[in-house]
DNA sequence: TATTGTTATACTCTATAACTATA
DNA sequence: TATAGTTATAGAGTATAACAATA
């Protein structure tokens, strides 16, 4: 991303908004691309991609996990789920069994290597994440967290609705 | 997007997230996620793109705005704001005529017609802040939209600080 | 029949760099 | 030299649909 010859849209009184202004999709795309671009930043170009860091950091909490709950859990569909644990894989960082009483499903671990790469990134996302308390403040901070959540679960379609859910 | 078969992360006791949990922009990504679906299925699938929607309604507040200066506004690099702008002008919405003080320079109008669409599109808009303020409440809103300003700003680059600013 | 995971494919959104025409 | 806008191109990130293996 890294935009050069642009400004943030927040800070320019000679441009009129209009109904942007109060258009709350707006502000979190452009603080979504923020934190984005910090975290790439923190993370460097030969780490791993903001959303891989988020399936390893799953696995690495999730010994086992099956690539359907994994979908769930990082919000993507199963292809996608798929593509990143390729890429996990090649890199050695996550390995896949699979499930000796369910065949059709496989069972993703953290190698070894992967548990080293994920407490590196980790120290750098805790980076990241310091930047942003500094900025937010920890009383925000955890009003934004509930926010945003409610929001997500407040708008989520009929068929985004988790089987398990009334 | 319109993902069937995931459920809101948000939502999952039995996954742990691990440092996840506490990582705005995981759920940065998610809250924008949805509220840009939530208006996109509003819009309809005929209708205007997001993007293209705060292009004309920037367009619309400000009329006979530079193309540089609309980019600077909405976030964007002027490439992407030139390909947006094709779009709009090819439906009819808006018009663009050379400065006669620079030449180098369009201005950028809504026509009759683009004023016409931008009415209508957002009264959908409307539609859909109003589902967002039902989730979110009205002071929470206040809060949200500064908070995400303050992370826009505080996240800034030093190559995206405008350059009129110290 | 239903589900897990894979594949092939395509789409959206966006930026970079090189270019032109003006300044 | 510098700037406004265009173009060609590429890349990230993601989903859909059809499929094979398994349940």
């Amino acid at each position: 991303m890294t935009i050069v010859d642009t400004a943030p849209a927040t800070d320019r009184p000679d441009v009129e908004l209009g109904i942007l202004e109060e258009f709350l999709g707006f502000y979190l795309r452009l603080a979504y691309e923020s934190a984005f671009d910090d975290f790439s930043r923190e993370l460097g170009p030969d780490s791993l991609k903001p959303g891989n860091f988020a399936l390893l950091s799953i696995i690495f909490e999730n010994p086992g996990i099956t690539q359907t709950v994994l979908a769930r859990a990082s919000g993507r569909d199963k292809s996608s789920v798929t593509a990143g644990l390729r890429q996990l894989e090649d890199k050695g960082l996550i390995e896949r069994t699979r499930l000796e009483d369910d065949r059709r499903s496989y069972a993703s671990r953290a190698t070894p290597e992967g548990c080293v790469v994920y407490e590196r990134i980790a120290a750098k996302a805790r980076n990241h994440m310091r930047r942003l308390d500094r900025i937010v403040g920890a009383k925000r901070k955890a009003l934004l967290m509930s926010t945003l959540k409610d929001i997500v679960d407040g708008l989520a379609e009929d068929g985004e609705t988790p089987a398990g859910r009334p």
